[in-house]
DNA sequence: CTGTCTTTGTGACCAGGTCCTAAGATGTTG
DNA sequence: CAACATCTTAGGACCTGGTCACAAAGACAG
C-alpha cells in the first residue's frame, strides 16, 4: 500500500464522475482522469462498478419499473381493495429513491401521491381530477416503510366528491388528507 | 404490396413486444416471431425503432433526468432563484410519464411535488419536513407544459414556516398552495 | 415465366467492453 | 544497492449486439 494515495483519490473522483454522469465510457473517464483506459477498468473492478452498458441497463430497468409505479402508473402504490364511490385502500412500499438521502425520510409528495391517486381511483367517471386538497403529514415516513392508505368518500355528489384519506405505517397514522375530486365526462383540452 | 399482410402483422407484434419489454435483443425477437434476425433488423429499420442499446440508453437518460427531478432529486423541477427564508422559484418541464395516458393531464402530485420541494428548499435548516399543506388545483396542467412555481415565506419563525406557492403555466395560475414546513436540527429516527 | 417483393444468409466492421499476459514505472525495505 | 511489491500501461484474443452492403433463394401476381 505504498503510493496508493493517488489511486484512492482517483477512484474517489471516478466514483464522483459516474455519480453525476453514469453514461461515460471508460475512454471518457480515462481522458478526464489522465490515466489509461486499462487503469479505469482496473479501478472499476476494484470498486465493483459495472461497465457502461450494465450501468445504463440497470438504470433503465429500475427506473422503468419506477416510472411505471411511481410516476407512470395510474395508481401510486398497489390497490388492495376498492368500492367505487365508496372506499378503497392501497399499499405503498417506499424505496430509496423516494427519500432524502441524508435522512432516509420519504419525501412528502410520495405519500401525497398515494393518497391523491387513491382518491382519484375511487371516482366513477371517465376522467377525474383533484381540485383541492388539505393534508397533514403527522409523522415522518422512512424509506422501507410500507404505507397503508385508506380512503373513504365523504360526500359523493357524482361529479364532485370529498374523499378522506388516512395513511398508516404499522399502527401509526402518518398522514391524513381531504381531497376534493371532480369527475369529468369529457377531456378538457389546452 | 402483395403478401405484405403477414409482414405488417409481424411488425405490429414486434412493436407490441418492445412496448412491454424494450430490453429484448433482435435475437429474442427473432425467436419469438419465428423469423430470422435479419428480418427483425429490417423491420426495425422500417419502423425506425433503434437498436437495443439506443433504446435502453434513451430510456435510462430520460428516466435518469426523471429520477433526479421527479423522484430522486432534492428538488422537483429546476430552481431558478432562491433567497433562503424569503422566496424562490422553480420551473418544471412536464413530460409524458407525468400525465394520464388518456387525457395528457399531468397528475396533481407532480405539481404538488414541485411546490412542496420548493417550499422545503426555502428553509434554512439541516432537515426540513412538510407538516401541513392546503392546495388548490385551479386548472389542469398538460403534458409538455412548463410550470413556473413561485414560493414566498409568509411567517418565518425559524423552525416553523408558512410558505405560499403559486404555480403558473404561461399567464394562467394552475395551482396555489400553502405549506407549513418545519425545520429540524437533528434527524428523527424510526 | 418473368418481375417484384420479401426473407434469409454471409462477410466485414464497430463500440465498448471482458480476460489474460507481460512489460515498465515507482516505490519501500533488507 | 539490489530485490521485491505495487501500480500502471500496453497488447492481443474474444464477446455481444449491433451496423452496412451484397447476394441469393422463395413466394406470388400479372
Amino acid at each position: 500500500m505504498a503510493r496508493s494515495k493517488a489511486k484512492e483519490e482517483r477512484q474517489q473522483r471516478l466514483r464522483a464522475l459516474l455519480e453525476d454522469d453514469p453514461f461515460m465510457t471508460d475512454e471518457d473517464l480515462a481522458s478526464k482522469l489522465h490515466v489509461s483506459v486499462q487503469t479505469i477498468r482496473l479501478d472499476r473492478m476494484e470498486l465493483s462498478i459495472p461497465e457502461l452498458r450494465e450501468r445504463t441497463k440497470h438504470l433503465a430497468e429500475t427506473t422503468y419499473a419506477q416510472i411505471r409505479s411511481v410516476s407512470g402508473g395510474e395508481v401510486i402504490g398497489e390497490l388492495t381493495d376498492i368500492v367505487l364511490e365508496k372506499s378503497g385502500s392501497s399499499i405503498l412500499v417506499t424505496s430509496d429513491e423516494m427519500g432524502f438521502k441524508k435522512t432516509g425520510i420519504v419525501r412528502g409528495h410520495h405519500v401525497f401521491a398515494q393518497g391523491n391517486s387513491l382518491a382519484i381511483a375511487l371516482i366513477d367517471a371517465p376522467v377525474a381530477l383533484t381540485a383541492r386538497a388539505e393534508v397533514k403529514f403527522i409523522k415522518p415516513v422512512f424509506v422501507g416503510d410500507r404505507v397503508f392508505a385508506k380512503a373513504v368518500v365523504q360526500s359523493g355528489s357524482g361529479d364532485r366528491c370529498k374523499v378522506a384519506v388516512e395513511s398508516r405505517v404499522g399502527d401509526n397514522v402518518v398522514f391524513v388528507g381531504e381531497f376534493v375530486v371532480v369527475g369529468l365526462e369529457e377531456t378538457p383540452h389546452p
